[in-house]
DNA sequence: GTGAAAGCGCTAACAA
DNA sequence: TTGTTAGCGCTTTCAC
């Protein structure tokens, strides 16, 4: 008649105490070895790793961020640009996420609603926020977050805020890379879509198209650039001004995979082969580049990665305002590559018949 | 010397004692107005309600769900089809689980490793499990987890097993209607390219354009009927076997907008323009819908709804298991929408001269 | 190297 | 209607 009042537990899952029990062990000691921890003997540790495996044990992230662990709730902007980009995204955030925990909360905004998003995402209380683009160059939204104080981190943007936190690859290195590749194939004219003028990945692959064009003494002609946004139907235009050029480009580079798509689709509007008759690349290695055919040869942006790079930063200078520091602000520079497919090729010999 | 040794107290976030102290009243009765609780007077309720706005209080999700609050883990099983369905049914199951103390557990699959993803997800002491397309028809996956008696939501099945719980919308009622439309819009050949063998959806999709097509007593001819398999490239291929018919269709209508994208993509290959020379459907409604030119008339399934409602549905089940219940399985149909777009219209007239 | 005690913030059960 | 008590599962602090 002493029990006190049955146990509250609702989940029959084993808790510390029941490994701890079966291991012959204090509580104390499994944490230590959950924990990793050095000062338990081998022998003992191996008692409780055990006990831990033959229980299925598991700990309870509520109870270990209450007893003093910290938690972090990170926001995540979506916007309804760059669906493609946004999926592998928000899977590396929440794999990273989990892993310490972190909460991702979403918030999903519409064009010209994002100071509204931010505002509802700082009123629940997030931490700091992540921002994939096109979200890391704009000015309103870094003003606002930078006033308020916010940890943020930009992702994938061309040239981030001294005071922000980023995680990009080298854009302008990535294009310079692609337009050699194409010089190196031996086309000598090259055309260029650029990406939306906001967005300043947009300028750091166009100064990378040009240096290499600059540096293999490619044609350099302003016509051979044509503007686009980053949207398929841009990507449509740009393509058609560049083929209807008296002297058309042999290859086409479009800033990104959604461009280069529509480049083909052109192409083949024209009976043009691709690569027979013509070269698209494109660039991000999204969904989209291997969903048409050909498949696209493109810049791989590793975006999962990018994504659990950026949480982990972001947590890092989480952590440290909350132990009053912080002074340095990371911005890190991850790997690219370039992923050849089936849409670059040689050039077919031109008109002027050189054989 | 009785200060029992400072609080540990990290965050300095307030606490629901501090409000409990500004507001004069005890934790439990703040407790009870946030989770509103009826016996509270009005009086106690408003200076509670103060004391929160005035502290900007946020209840600690760990301390309350290790209070007794139930929790959930959820599993989702990320195959590398259909990543644009993906996205948008990642948001919804987050937003969801975000409102009812739900933790989404994200676990990526090579084809073939859905197994070895399973256990791996079952091991991390998921409670249920989400399983979009094509992993709710996946007989394997299926029989794995009925025989561990994991509770299962499968989204965007056809025919979901009795024993699970699903989410769809009525495949079938759907591709009737849409094939309606195009007999409406005056078309006698309507080509129909089918997703892949193994998934429910397409045999339901299949059976509503050929119950339409009946309906309205259009051309019944199985050349009209094209295989493919929900990918872009299947649809290139179904598309150029539709349009190589002596007597072409005047439109076409493919399972998915992947394949309708491809089947735009051969059309303007061999220069017909959709939708005068031809008209092009697809279905899902997915972000490649409107990323194509022009952007596709189409079926959409509300898929981030879906997941919130596979989230609600799952949840209902773990917590009913919990208390020892269970019995009914809801198979629950939302409702699409056909969505007009630019890819369709009245069929130009045939060769034979009619007026 | 290991254990005991206390407390993280909250709510269920009971008492007033 | 409101308050009190105890305990959820874990880790921290201190003692051995």
């Amino acid at each position: 008649m002493n029990e006190p009042r049955g146990s509250r537990r609702q989940r029959n899952a084993p808790t510390i105490s029941d490994v701890a029990a079966r291991a012959g062990v204090s509580p104390m000691t499994v944490s230590r070895v959950i924990n990793r921890e050095g000062s338990v003997r081998d022998a003992t540790r191996e008692r409780v790793e055990e006990a831990i495996a033959a229980l299925r044990y598991a700990p309870s992230a509520a109870a270990r961020m209450l007893a003093g662990g910290e938690d972090f709730r990170l926001g995540v902007l979506h916007t309804t640009t760059s669906l493609f980009y946004f999926s592998e995204f928000l899977v590396g955030c929440l794999d990273q996420a989990a892993r310490q925990n972190g909460q991702i909360i979403v918030e999903q905004c519409a064009e010209g609603g994002e100071v509204a998003a931010i505002e509802h995402l700082l009123n629940g209380r997030v931490d700091g926020l992540l921002l994939p683009p096109p979200l890391g160059d704009a000015e309103t939204v870094l003003a606002m977050l930078r006033e308020r104080d916010v940890p943020v981190v930009a992702v994938s943007t061309g040239r981030a805020p001294e005071w922000a936190l980023s995680v990009s690859i080298d854009d302008r290195k990535a294009a310079y890379e692609m337009t050699r590749h194409l010089g190196a194939l031996g086309h000598r004219r090259i055309g260029f879509v650029t990406g939306a003028a906001n967005q300043s990945a947009t300028g750091e692959r166009l100064a990378g198209y040009r240096d290499a064009v600059a540096d293999m003494a490619l044609d350099a002609d302003d016509t051979l650039i044509a503007a686009g946004d980053f949207g398929y139907r841009s990507g449509l235009d740009a393509a058609e001004r560049l083929l209807d050029l008296s002297d058309a480009p042999t290859a086409i580079f479009a800033s990104n995979d959604d461009m280069a798509a529509a480049t083909v689709a052109i192409a083949h509007r024209r009976d043009l082969d691709v690569p027979g008759d013509l070269t698209v690349c494109g660039f991000d290695d999204s969904a989209l580049a291997t969903t048409v055919w050909p498949e696209l040869t493109t810049i791989r942006q590793p975006v999962s990665d990018m994504a659990r790079t950026a949480v982990d930063l972001l947590m890092r200078e989480i952590r440290q305002r909350r132990a009053g520091g912080s002074e340095d602000h990371p911005h890190v520079l991850v790997e690219y590559a370039l992923i050849r497919r089936q849409s670059d090729a040689v050039p077919r010999r031109r008109p002027r018949a050189t054989g």
